[in-house]
RNA sequence: GGAGGGGUGGCAGAGCGGUUGAAUGCACCGGUCUUGAAAACCGGCGUAGGCUAAUAACCUACCCAGGGUUCGAAUCCCUGCCCCUCCGCCA
């Protein structure tokens, strides 16, 4: 949630910032919701503060033994002329709240603008895409190559015990998939401080609505059936952000870095038709994922840091990939920034995303209200919150099958994962 | 699943339907005292919204959440959520 103030204080930079996501605000109307909506609150306001008055008097004539007969006829109509003009400001706060909440973040000032990832912007390449002086195969063929113990990476077997967009796999398979959670997990807690944490696996619709799932963002989401109305998480952001909902933290405590593992759900609503093969784009899929609660002022920078801890696995992966910047209309609402990293996919001779980093400056804390205690004015102020994927484990996977393919059919795969493979580097 | 108890400020813990945003203690901040510290004493100490030049004053709301009764609700009623104890079941 964008901070209402801003409405009065800036509304151009409010429109402009808006326009780069192709957004074309209606600031009259919205103002117009706004003032609506305030002067309501002061009428409401207005005769609350009377009525306690006339309570209070009331009371004091009681006390005294004096008749309150006069007093309350004075009052009987005053019930009803608040109840209206409650019935008023709430009507007036839902009008615009509803218009309000929905607004997604300001991107920052160099943020380019844009509709979509073609007008995404590169920013650097690491490492080069190997040339191969055989047909690749894509991570599909080569998954399901491996007949020693059924099919190592076996999507009608999933199909079967569930439906399209999931897979089962086995053996060495099963055990390299692991391995890169595990792999990813010691790298970010003892190579660049991150906390690890477990959380669950569904949550309530407030958790969804204060990083900004909910209420726009519905039909992205597993809803459970059953008497509570819980969700399947999309994202380890989304209870990792939580944690912080409500809450006010000491300055000494910034930066909170959270590494997380989770898997994630996604209904893939709208985008049938698209990587419906293999394990690009999955209904369930496991991640590693990175969340920052910075001091306002380091947000920046901290994106930045963020980005490179993503980047850092990628490299000891060996794994080729450029950095993006998304343009004002590929982000996604909560964020102020993004940058996307992209792993290099010979199969599809592209590169993919495989990790997003945003700096989602104050909009999440405004919804969670998640603070921290600012020393100076020993006031509660918004903190800042990042997150960022380091990375997708099922992506990674699939660019590490693929780039490293052999003629032979073999994959080796790099050194740094031989400890969690019992030795091996190969399957 | 069955039976009972409870949710008040950072923590502990009072609170008859009426001047209670809420006693008291602890913690915390400032001051006096002290060479310094402790102790003692004095003062301060919630959050959000509105109004405003103001992070001043003032107004409003908030004692788990949402409804209700009443001129007036932390206090009474209903629903939900959460926590605790006992029994059953269970990884």
């Amino acid at each position: 949630m964008l901070d209402p103030r801003l409405l009065r204080s800036d509304p151009d930079q409010l429109q402009q910032g808006l326009a780069k996501r192709g957004i074309s605000l209606d600031l009259a109307s919205l103002q117009s919701l706004d003032e609506k909506r305030r002067h309501w609150q002061q009428e409401m306001e207005r005769l609350q503060s009377e009525r306690n008055a006339q309570a209070k008097k009331i009371g004091k004539a009681k006390a005294a033994g004096e008749d309150v007969a006069p007093l309350l006829a004075a009052v009987s109509d005053l019930g009803d002329r608040l109840d209206a003009a409650k019935a008023s400001a709430a009507e007036a706060q839902d009008a615009f709240q509803d218009t309000w909440l929905g607004l997604p973040n300001i991107p920052q000032s160099d943020v380019p603008a844009g509709e979509n990832e073609s007008e995404n912007v590169e920013i650097r390449r690491w490492g080069t895409p190997k040339t191969f002086d055989f047909d690749v195969e894509d991570h599909v063929t080569l998954g399901e190559r491996d007949a020693r113990h059924g099919m190592a990476m076996d999507f009608a077997a999933a199909t079967k015990l569930t439906g399209s967009r999931f897979v089962v796999m086995r053996g060495q398979m099963a055990r390299l998939h692991r391995a890169l959670i595990q792999f990813m997990l010691d790298e970010h807690t003892l190579q660049h401080g991150y906390e690890e944490v477990y959380v669950p696996y569904m949550v309530n619709d407030d958790s969804l609505m204060g990083t900004g799932q909910l209420p726009k963002f519905s039909e992205d989401l597993f809803k459970l059936e059953g008497e509570k109305p819980y969700y399947l998480i999309p994202t380890a952001e989304v209870p990792v952000t939580n944690l912080l909902r409500g809450e006010i933290v000491a300055a000494e405590q910034l930066p909170i870095q959270y590494a997380c593992h989770t898997p994630c759900f996604r209904s893939e609503a709208g985008s049938h038709g698209r990587d419906t093969r293999g394990m690009i784009r999955q209904h369930q899929f496991e991640k590693v994922e990175l969340v920052q609660f910075v001091h306002p002022k380091k947000s920046d920078e901290a994106l930045v840091s963020l980005t490179q801890h993503a980047e850092n696995i990628l490299q000891k992966l060996e794994l080729p990939y450029r950095v993006m910047q998304l343009c004002g209309g590929d982000m996604g609402a909560s964020a102020a920034r993004t940058i996307d990293l992209e792993v290099w996919l010979p199969s599809q001779e592209c590169y993919r995303e495989i990790s997003s980093c945003s700096n989602f400056e104050d909009y999440q804390a405004r919804r969670m209200q998640a603070r921290w205690r600012n020393p100076e004015t020993g006031k509660p102020e918004l903190l800042h919150t990042l997150n960022g994927s380091g990375l997708a484990i099922g992506r990674t996977l699939v660019a590490l099958l693929e780039n490293g393919q052999q003629a032979d059919g073999r994959v080796v795969l790099p050194e740094v994962l031989r400890p969690y493979l019992g030795g091996q580097i190969e399957l």
